[in-house]
DNA sequence: TTGATTTCCATAAAATCCCATGCTAGGTTA
DNA sequence: TAACCTAGCATGGGATTTTATGGAAATCAA
């Protein structure tokens, strides 16, 4: 299965109107069940994350994913209702118009202060939607961790799996 | 499994259209699942290693090895929101077409600062892609480290394993 | 009815496809 | 063995399609 990859910084006009990169759009045409060629797919954006300043994006399938993890919590458990008000209240199915694009609801744009551009960003299973100047300050952080000590080194080393067995966070 | 072996400096003309070279080809088309005589074959460049001026290519099979490594850490942990990043947000897919020739987006030229030639370097499991100058450079400053002290059999003496165990590095 | 949303059409730039050429290495044939 | 053939390779140029994006018309909602 294809997976978001990569960058592309497009404009948002007045209606709140932005073009999702073509080959997100792909990923989301293989990742609706329901898609056929000459139909637009359905997806879904969240936007509940508390730390970082993005929207998500997540084809049907992924977000699947998610939510059957979600529903292995005990039902009525704190926890189990958190992550659905995070991952559920906080998220809007969305469609790919004929063109390509989508529309930002204001609430949404006003979240991640988008107002006339947004950064996609691939991330495998689901991709993020910036600010650009918040994206690059994003960027920058996560440069400078890098640079500190040996993160790097340490970070691409839990890749290293010994025994089949992933290092323990 | 067939490995990325050999150099290769090859034009990249106005259109930012490059050749990949034959042998290379013959192992992208290998490692790719989709992959039928007659079909180009689809692969992976990345771009987000820091500290190096080259980009990555990887047959669909050999990322998707990374891919699964990435994926067994835990969602929407810091690690692996950062594995994400510089491997699937800073990448591309790429299918070369039926010249044997890929495009080099704009971006990833500048990004190495390659403009009518590329270099094409074998590394294993992956290839890279080098401005012909800075590959040059990058190979005399390792001639350089290897011929300090008793580098150059130190590295080799990381293959002595006993009892089937990597030496520690 | 008036503001907001959705649908439809238009366009320029960019990416992709298709065909053509010169060259080289291998193999074949006289 | 020498001349010839052929297939694959690296590269160039033009035609075609896709993308991103702007605007107008149609529909909906308060």
């Amino acid at each position: 299965m294809r997976r978001f990859r990569g960058e592309a910084e497009n404009k948002v006009d007045a209606k709140g109107r932005v073009s999702i990169p073509a080959p997100f759009r792909r990923v989301l045409e293989e990742g609706d069940p329901d898609w056929s060629v000459g139909v637009s797919p359905n997806f879904v954006i969240v936007y509940g994350r508390r730390n970082s300043k993005c929207l998500e994006g997540y084809s049907l399938r992924s977000i699947n994913d998610v939510d059957n993890l979600v529903s292995r919590l005990p039902r009525y458990s704190k926890e189990r209702e958190i992550l659905e008000r995070l991952l559920n209240s906080q998220s809007i199915y969305a469609q790919v118009d004929e063109n390509g694009r989508i529309v930002l609801p204001p609430k949404l744009r006003e979240k991640v202060e988008i107002n006339s551009k947004a950064m996609f960003v691939g991330m495998g299973d689901k991709f993020q939607i910036w600010e650009p100047n918040s994206y690059q300050e994003d960027m920058l952080l996560m440069d400078q961790k890098l640079s500190e000590n040996n993160f790097e080194e340490e970070i691409y080393s839990l890749l290293d799996y010994k025994d089949n067995d992933p290092k323990k966070l």
